[in-house]
RNA sequence: GGACGGGUGGGUGAGUGGCUAAAACCAGCAGACUGUAAAUCUGCCGCUCCUUGCGGGCUACGAAGGUUCGAAUCCUUCCCCGUCCA
């Protein structure tokens, strides 16, 4: 099986329903990627990952280079079968680290110089060689080396950084295609570009158009929800949406909250992951279908309600709030891996019932619901 | 019976005249978390009052007295605990 991307139907808001088909399997859009950095979504095996319906996860290129070591893992034929996880795989280029490793990083036009967090050593990531990294690893998709910025930024940091984005897209592509014609077959992975630009509606458009010239398979927007409100995420999100071909998937990176997701899925995007339901859940804070429970709080001390009623979920099934908060108090490791297997159940299902929505053309009910219920806390 | 050492806030444990409602850690309570340096981080944590302020009052370092302008800190007696000697 090929690589192939299929809109099937689009919403009246813009939402759409697809087919993304990689060597690995089939995946529904718009879907959510459980992120899973070191080629582990921590808390959970691949066996649960795959019981809970996962059909792609993201792990990072930044951490695998440094350890195990891309080499290593090519040697124990790529990432899929190290990890044992017969599903697609997305990694991320390292990009992010350039912004939440700023204390250990120097960008310049050449790449990123990084100090190890592990052992202090320099390393030096280019756009070629995140490149290289995500070939070795053998990922199916493959995200092109950025410069995140945090937000606000000034407008000239910004531009640099969306000048410096688009070179390294193009540096990345380059490298990417003649990786290709060396070993005379089509890489069996596809390599996306991401939009950068800040919050600047003009900037996000340049960047856009630069990246629509060097022909990627498919595109992600980048440096948003860094801090920003969300009507700014989802004006900028809208902005580039607008110029993407119908036919590509689009990819918002790093978002989002329960109740934000449907809002983005309105705009036009087709694939998101984040850290949110999986280290919330190791703290204690668990997304249910009438808001957030954080379920350390002494009031759930004696409940012996499930975490959510309404979840069909392995953890809902069988635990109490009760125990659920004893295992927090107690440190124990079930704890993290019981509610991470719920939080990652949770925004799967939302992805599902997304789906549904788009399909009955009802997403914007469905978005102005969650937003209604995560207004509050819970009862 | 004697000799030392020690008794500090829920716990462990600093502090040996004023900067001490008393370090630090733990426990407890609450909050944060958005392409993961995160099983992490932050705040509160004696009682009480209000005009919520680096605010006022009260109580507090085994007990009771005392010295001092001022005591968890010095003195006296007593009560406990530990170690050792008889």
């Amino acid at each position: 099986m090929s690589f192939s991307f299929e809109v099937l139907k689009t919403d009246p808001t813009g939402a759409r329903r697809g087919r993304l088909s990689t060597p690995h399997g089939e995946v529904q859009t718009p879907f959510f990627l459980p992120v899973g950095t070191q080629a582990s979504v921590k808390a959970l095996t691949q066996e649960a990952l795959e019981g809970l319906g996962a059909e792609i996860v993201l792990a990072n290129t930044y951490h695998l280079y440094l350890r195990p070591g891309h080499e290593l893992i090519r040697r124990l034929r790529g990432l899929h079968q190290f990890m044992s996880w017969p599903r697609a795989i997305l990694t991320d280029s390292g990009g992010y680290q350039v912004f939440s490793l700023s204390e250990l990083r120097k960008v310049t036009d050449e790449g990123v110089r990084f100090r190890s967090h592990l052992d202090g050593s320099e390393h030096l990531l280019t756009p070629e060689k995140a490149s290289e990294i995500q070939l070795a690893l053998g990922s199916d998709i493959a995200m092109v080396l950025d410069e995140c910025i945090e937000t606000p930024a000034p407008r000239e940091v910004a531009e640099a950084a969306l000048a410096r984005t688009t070179a390294w897209a193009r540096r990345a592509r380059e490298y990417f295609q003649e990786s290709a014609r060396r070993e005379g077959a089509p890489p069996a992975q596809w390599q996306f570009g991401i939009v950068q630009g800040a919050t600047f509606p003009d900037l996000r458009r340049k960047s856009a158009r630069q990246l629509l010239d060097l022909d990627f398979p498919g595109y992600a927007v980048g440096g948003l929800a860094v801090g920003e409100p969300h009507e700014v995420t989802c004006a900028i999100t809208a902005e580039v949406t607008a110029l993407l071909p119908n036919g590509l998937p689009r990819y918002l990176m790093g978002v989002g909250r329960p109740e934000q997701i449907g809002d983005y899925v309105g705009l036009g995007i087709d694939m998101m992951d984040c850290v949110l339901p999986t280290r919330a859940a190791r703290h204690g804070c668990l997304y249910t279908s009438e808001g957030r429970v954080l379920i350390k709080n002494l009031r759930y001390a004696e409940d012996q309600r499930p975490i959510d009623s309404n979840c069909p979920c392995g953890v809902c099934r069988r635990y109490s709030r009760a125990y659920l908060r004893h295992l927090f108090a107690a440190r124990e490791m079930t704890a993290a891996i019981l509610a991470t297997h719920h939080n990652v159940h949770f925004y799967l299902d939302i992805m599902r019932r997304i789906r549904e929505a788009i399909k009955f053309g009802n997403l914007a009910k469905f978005s102005s619901e969650m937003h209604a219920r995560y207004a509050v806390d819970p009862a």
